[in-house]
DNA sequence: ATAGGGTTAG
């Protein structure tokens, strides 16, 4: 035990601890050597860790090189590093990689959009070096990696040839069709988001169900998702009792708790999302986020704040996501100088970069208020590359609040059309926008475009459950509970 | 000996 007092925190130490490791023969042992090389990673950065690695009297060794990779990926260090250690693995120590190699990396890979050459060639390496696909551990990296890239289709056909997928792997792709919900183009993969991907979901679980798996925490997560996101509240409530059933398979877990409240929020469920929530003894950064986008889901902006400002008290870490639900907040219940006091903090005392979501938050807040002048300088000011969401919050509020010179203003309508022309919705506002000036040719014109590009605008529809049916509707369109709903929507 | 899971805005 005495080892683990001694481990190094700064990066003067390092080397002369590393020293008495080798003597010793701690080094021998798999365990301490992990520890070792975290806490180089932790306190030293990944480059130290890998400067500490070049000194075992052996040389990396494969063992040594997927050790680094596992802690790269579980400390959420930038892709470049797992690579680096892997290709040196490769092409420098000219040494085989093995099953073990793989998961981690597909992990740190998963994570970066700016490394598509080697996401493409990483499912041909393992067939290379590992023969195939045999492996489990490496099946189920893989189909969660190309999951989280949202490549449903590859991610779907590896499952289907895979023989019996083991629970983990069932996760895996469960929690891509969660993800799927953007939609996703990809050059060898073409993938159009259809609404059946998250219903098929629901009975992706059930068959799982049906072949005898037992779901675990991780199971739920996603099906939680699911189910928050199409609105399945029974199921849901299905799910929280199973759950609550074989709570000796299956613990509420932070995962589980904040999934559950996510689902309750969505589904319309504030007072339930609450009371999971007010249970908890203890709650992580997740789950506070959780709860605060459920609040600013319902519009409740004051109380996304308020659990804002006793994060800060209590210190809990407040991260990016935290700032995206809590601008978003300000955003639903147009609270402009909150929001732009919150945006303020991020940067100075929170230490936090704001992202291009945050940008967009800020925008977003000051079209909806009315602002649009003031959306204007902020969309002017972002150091980043302007994306389609931008442009879309942008021209909506110009369109709302009426300021007709922005909003014919042709460049922007084009360069939303360049960045995303598969988005009917785009279609549908710029030509109400020219409806709106009654410029009808323009109208004309793009629906002819739209119908040329083959882009579909289908119905926005909000849904309801109902004694265990979902009811649809939209706008002018509710049957058989058209009344009720308008009703109790204006008594409320 | 070394391995696979959590969200957010429009």
């Amino acid at each position: 035990m005495s080892w683990k007092s001694l481990l190094p925190t700064s990066k003067q130490n390092f080397l002369q601890f590393h020293a008495h490791f080798v003597a010793t023969g701690l080094s021998n042992h798999s365990i301490p050597l992990r520890h070792l090389l975290s806490s180089a990673a932790l306190h030293g950065g990944p480059d130290y860790a890998i400067t500490i690695l070049a000194h075992f009297s052996h040389g990396p060794t494969t063992f040594l090189s997927n050790t680094i990779i596992s802690i790269f990926a579980s400390q959420n260090h930038p892709v470049c590093y797992s690579w680096y250690v892997y290709s040196s693995l490769l092409y420098r120590h000219c040494l085989l990689p093995n099953s073990y190699s793989y998961p981690s990396l597909l992990k740190s890979l998963s994570t970066s959009e700016d490394w598509n050459f080697h996401a493409r060639c990483i499912h041909t390496h393992i067939v290379k070096f590992l023969g195939g696909i045999g492996d489990r551990f490496v099946g189920a990296s893989l189909v969660s990696f190309y999951g989280r890239r949202g490549m449903i289709k590859a991610c779907r056909y590896l499952f289907d040839e895979m023989l019996d997928p083991d629970l983990p792997t069932w996760n895996s792709l469960l929690a891509a069709y969660l993800r799927a919900g953007g939609g996703e183009r990809d050059e060898t993969f073409f993938f159009h988001y259809d609404d059946e991907c998250r219903s098929n979901s629901l009975g992706l679980f059930r068959d799982m169900l049906l072949r005898g798996l037992a779901p675990d925490e991780m199971t739920f997560v996603a099906v939680l998702g699911v189910c928050g996101d199409v609105g399945a509240l029974s199921q849901g409530m299905w799910a929280h009792g199973y759950i609550l059933r074989h709570s000796n398979k299956v613990v509420l877990n932070q995962y589980v708790r904040s999934a559950l409240i996510q689902m309750y929020g969505k589904s319309g469920r504030l007072d339930l999302a609450v009371e999971v929530f007010d249970e908890m003894k203890t709650r992580d950064t997740p789950c506070y986020n959780a709860m605060i986008s459920c609040l600013a889901v319902h519009g409740n902006g004051h109380c996304a704040i308020g659990l804002y400002e006793i994060m800060k008290l209590n210190g809990t870490k407040v991260d990016e996501s935290t700032m995206i639900s809590v601008l978003s907040a300000c955003s639903h219940a147009v609270l402009v100088e909150e929001g732009r006091r919150c945006f303020e903090e991020m940067t100075t005392i929170l230490n936090i970069e704001p992202k291009i979501e945050h940008y967009c938050c800020l925008i977003d807040l000051l079209g909806r208020a009315g602002k649009v002048r003031d959306a204007i300088d902020i969309f002017r000011q972002v150091p980043m590359k302007p994306t389609a969401i931008m442009y879309r919050s942008l021209l909506s509020s110009c369109r709302i609040h009426g300021e007709s010179e922005l909003e014919m203003d042709g460049d922007v309508v084009k360069k939303l059309m360049e960045l995303d022309p598969d988005h009917a919705g785009n279609y549908v506002m710029v030509s109400n926008m020219y409806a709106n000036g009654e410029e009808w040719d323009s109208v004309k014109k793009i629906r002819t475009a739209m119908r040329e590009m083959g882009v579909r605008k289908s119905p926005g529809i909000s849904s309801i459950e109902i004694d265990g049916f979902v009811y649809e509707f939209s706008t002018g369109y509710a049957e058989p509970y058209v009344e009720e709903i308008s009703r109790s929507l204006i008594t409320r």
